[in-house]
RNA sequence: GUGGGUGUAGCUCAGUUGGCAGAGCACCGGGUUGUGGCCCCGGUUGUCGUGGGUUCAAGUCCCAUCACUCACCCCA
């Protein structure tokens, strides 16, 4: 059997729905707090992503999906957002006049990592950026974006951690000082620690293994190295929070993967068991769009995870499809013709006409509609034919009724329009 | 990439020490020559994930492989 490739997904039809639901429900979110669509490739230049995320992430060493195209050139199926919304906003100068821009996009990112739950190969995000402002207003507007769409989705027992990552003239301190003060506790750490300590020393304070934790519990936080400037716009960030009400705990663990962070950094965190407790998840990126060849315009964001966020929406009834407003029982080759012209008509009307298109007795079609929930059946078989006058049944009733061929369909237009 | 678990009907799952592949739901037909829901009767549905091996005999034991799943790494 032809299967599709691991780590991929077919979204089926009683799913779908729920996605929909999401997808609604941000972009309406998102036009009442001025936000406006940019669309961008599934496809970049494989450079892009390794200057934004950083060359040691995980990401960029061994998780994308990169390709030689004809030409020979690498290109790499995009494996987050952000890079691609920086390089448009850059190529299209988007800055000129008013720098100031609120975008969002919603799409697949694809990375090759092993699947789990709520993890595939090809995932898919909700993206917001905003550029033109290092206020950290913006980013408490952000989070209070983020609590509402998931408020208005009805998922609760949700809460903000928040952190500010420092900037260029602060995080170095804070680094060195993580390094001197790992190196004094080598013994203690495991493998995948000795490795971090070197190359992304931030992610020694997430390791899950307990004796690190032990190891770094005592370890340097970055909120006592904050500069000066830093502070002040975490504290304001913070206030900003608090003023919206927006349930908030300061997290000084919370380090993000991605190289372009800076100060303000969030994630959204569920208490379902799991490992996979992260819904959503962002920060600034002051640097960025001066790093990818654009002025030095600073800017932050967010990301949804839609695979995460629509297992945790999904109601537990399936959705099915509308229930027809109109179930045509046909028998007979002649009657069947006549009753898929009629099924058509109605449904240019914008009434849902189902049938059967199969050879089946009445009592089978019959049974269907009553299974499909259709308001009304209209039977017609060889004596309506030869009295050109159509049984129509009121389901719920139960009541039926003789009506002519010319007046039939006006009827149900009637009847659906106005029930009763 | 690493480690554990699981693959039997469309779905949820049973399947004994190796001995004719099952149940419920769903689907189809009948009970009513052309009238739904409830009920009753009957029927269909399988590469037992795939490929090899052991055996008189494999869903069952062994090996490999693929997929799913959980955790790690990492991340949304």
């Amino acid at each position: 059997m032809m299967q599709l490739i691991r780590g991929f997904r077919d979204i089926l039809p009683g799913e779908s729905a729920h996605w929909q639901a999401i997808e609604e429900a941000a972009r309406r979110l998102f036009a009442d707090f001025g936000f406006q669509e940019i669309r961008i490739p599934l496809l970049e230049k494989t450079a892009l992503f390794a200057r934004s995320i950083g060359e040691d992430t995980d990401i960029v060493e061994k998780e994308m999906y990169t390709f030689e195209d004809r030409k020979g050139d690498l290109i790499t199926l995009r494996p987050e957002a952000t890079a691609s919304v920086v390089r448009a906003y850059i190529q299209h100068k988007l800055y000129a006049g008013d720098p100031f821009h609120k975008l969002f996009t919603i799409g697949p990112m694809f990375r090759r990592e092993r699947p789990q739950k709520g993890r595939y190969r090809q995932f898919y995000q909700i993206n917001a950026e905003v550029f033109g402002t290092d206020s950290p207003l913006i980013d408490a507007q952000l989070v209070y974006i983020l609590m509402t769409l998931l408020g208005r989705l009805g998922v609760s027992g949700v809460q903000a951690h928040v952190n500010s990552l420092g900037c260029p003239v602060c995080r170095p301190d804070f680094k060195a000082a993580l390094m001197v003060f790992a190196l004094g506790r080598s013994a203690a750490l495991c493998a995948d620690c000795l490795r971090r300590k070197e190359k992304n020393p931030l992610r020694l304070l997430d390791c899950k293994v307990p004796s690190c934790r032990e190891a770094m519990a005592q370890a340097p936080e970055m909120g006592t190295y904050l500069c000066p400037d830093c502070r002040e716009h975490f504290q304001r960030f913070l206030s900003a929070l608090s003023r919206l009400n927006v349930p908030h705990v300061p997290d000084s663990r919370l380090v993000r993967g991605l190289d372009y962070y800076t100060r303000s950094t969030f994630e959204i965190q569920t208490h379902v068991p799991g490992a996979q407790n992260a819904i959503a998840g962002g920060g600034r990126y002051d640097g960025l769009v001066k790093a990818l060849g654009g002025p030095d315009i600073p800017a932050t964001g967010f990301a949804i995870g839609l695979d995460r966020l629509a297992e945790i929406v999904k109601k537990d009834s399936q959705s099915a499809p509308g229930r027809p407003d109109v179930f045509i029982a046909a028998l007979g080759g002649k009657s069947r013709e006549k009753a898929f012209e009629w099924a058509c008509r109605l449904g240019e009307k914008g009434i849902f006409a189902e049938m059967d298109f199969g050879d089946r007795g009445l009592k089978a079609q019959m049974k269907r509609a009553g299974k499909l929930d259709a308001r009304y059946v209209i039977i017609i078989g060889e004596s309506e034919l030869s009295t050109e006058t159509a049984v129509l049944r009121d389901m719920a009733a139960a009541r039926q009724e003789d009506v002519p061929f010319s007046l039939l369909l006006g009827t149900v237009i009637e009847r659906i329009g106005n029930p009763h």
